[in-house]
DNA sequence: TTAGAGGATGGAACGCGTTTCAGAGCAAGA
DNA sequence: TCTTGCTCTGAAACGCGTTCCATCCTCTAA
């Protein structure tokens, strides 16, 4: 393959010239720039992009480090993050974890060994003072409340907010044995709920319904399975995740218990199958979410720390 | 930052030797190692993969195509090539095409730029022959048949062996008035199923039903809506994909039809939520197609075109 | 004693654009 | 006429590993 200075020597150029020519640099006389035009097409000349990199110190590639590309919240996250690429000529390597630490470092190494320019995390197992430490080496942003740290930039939405939101509501509308379902327990967002869940049951005392680990549409059994076998059952639930909700949805309707009266249910996300079960729930701007990560990434954004605001979509769930 | 220049005076060696130290080539005698090593520890050195690549000619780099990358058969291709990839201390870059055959040239624009390595198409637009001519910049590897193309690697499945199974089994279960429903119907995949299905009605007249641009759980309810302005009505669906099943299933539920008494159902993949609905489908080994497809993107495949088996789960939708 | 083999090591070229800097040519303003 | 300043051009250095090739040394087999 012809390489750049083929390429001047065949217009009888510089490389510089060529160079030039190719980036678009103002300075080139008229006919040195067609003869290397010219000469670029007639051997289908193309940059090599690994020497561009090299040369400029960037590789125009972003890492994007999810726990399961394939769940539908952080597919919409990918759908911004890969909107934003596109139009700022940007790629993405995608990183999925498992939520294995190993993966997060080997994330972070890409970012250490000038892989990737920036490192998007949007959801780690990982403390954050590791992951700090490599902010060096690149940008990083993380989809969680970091407000306050100086190292990494955040785009989030406040989930101690939406859920306090959500438990009042639930409450307003005379629910009494409120629970909730989420994924992991750990991780930062999970603690904000947590938080908010507690802080609710201090001024309206009742049992604790958590059930955790549930990420997929049939999880939604998994949790019904478990209520049938709880004397006091939960007569509300809020669900981190609109898939998980409907997942419960469909479970709940072969066994008679009728919703809303026997189980009121508040998904998150706005997932379009929860416009199609009525299911009410919490729009949240993920795509924006994963754009606006994007942008962090590239140092382009004015703030570090970014809040997106959630509203309460009103359906026939409660 | 410091590069393998400085570390070789620090530690009173050539490059050639730290180089060697670095990859673990024999013949550096262990003081030197040792020498090398402390330097590298002192001030953190780090090899800068790019030069790494543009010294090597390779960038560690796949490039995997996918139309959408939140649709639930390409999250499980994806979950696929992302296993191999991080066996292989490989990465992959994804590039989503929503269709758009402009994002397929850009893929193909970054093998020729040797940004990537190899290309995995998991579904496409652009022509195969247009497709092919890039083969001189990298491996191509699409997922469809492409049996006898010397230029393109090919993993796939028989999708006319399992549609003709399929609409054999609901004849045999007594179903006359049999559709399908797909996504696309151009495509490769959809051309081969739309065949099994017309050589079908040669064998079984009856009237048409076709059911396009379904992806999603969602779409589930837009088809149930077409049925029901229909005179005639389909007795049994072959859908192309389980989500969709499963919408249907879902959608169903409110107007009165019984499955499979009204209307049979007969999904593609295998997904969780399948299994957990009782929807008959057909187990497609996705997660295996999408490693096959790395390993040819690597040319580690003894063949270029392998087809993989799937098999009849048969549940309660007929 | 000598030839050959294998171990150890480094110089320099290579992969390929980008960018700095110096210099030449030429026109407009002083 | 002399500056100043802009246009145009190219040599060379740079970014940073990898690898070919030559050299030197030591040890073993003949």
């Amino acid at each position: 393959m012809a390489n750049i200075r083929d390429i001047a020597q065949m217009a009888g150029v510089s490389v510089t010239t060529v160079s030039r020519v190719i980036n678009n640099h103002p300075y080139v006389s008229e006919e040195k720039r067609e003869a290397v035009i010219q000469a670029m097409e007639k051997v289908n000349y193309q940059v090599n992009r690994t020497a561009v990199n090299l040369s400029q110190g960037k590789t125009h590639l972003i890492g994007v480090v999810v726990p399961f590309a394939r769940h539908p919240y952080f597919g919409l996250l990918i759908e911004g993050v890969a909107k934003q690429a596109m139009e700022r000529h940007y790629h993405f390597v995608l990183i999925q974890t498992n939520y294995e630490g190993s993966r997060e470092w080997e994330a972070l190494n890409m970012l250490k060994h000038k892989q990737i320019d920036a490192l998007i995390i949007c959801s780690r197992t990982l403390a954050l003072d590791e992951i700090e430490r490599y902010q060096q080496y690149g940008a990083i942003v993380v989809c969680e409340n970091a407000t306050g740290n100086q190292y990494v930039d955040s785009v989030y939405i406040d989930h101690y907010q939406s859920f306090t939101d959500a438990l009042t509501y639930l409450h307003q509308h005379g629910y009494q044995q409120i629970g909730y379902c989420i994924g992991r327990q750990s991780g930062s967002n999970s603690y904000f709920r947590h938080q908010a869940y507690q802080d609710f049951l201090k001024r309206y005392p009742q049992q604790e319904f958590i059930f955790t680990d549930n990420y997929y549409f049939e999880d939604g059994q998994k949790i019904v399975d478990e209520i049938m076998q709880l004397r006091v059952k939960p007569d509300a639930l809020l669900v981190s995740c609109d898939i998980v909700a409907a997942g419960i949805f469909t479970a709940v309707q072969n066994i008679g218990i009728e919703i809303p009266n026997d189980l009121a249910l508040i998904g998150f996300d706005n997932q379009p199958m929860s416009k199609m079960m009525g299911i009410t729930t919490f729009e949240v701007p993920i795509v924006t979410m994963g754009e606006r990560l994007f942008i962090h990434a590239l140092g382009e954004a004015e703030t570090s720390h970014e809040k997106l605001a959630v509203t309460l979509i009103e359906r026939k769930t409660v």
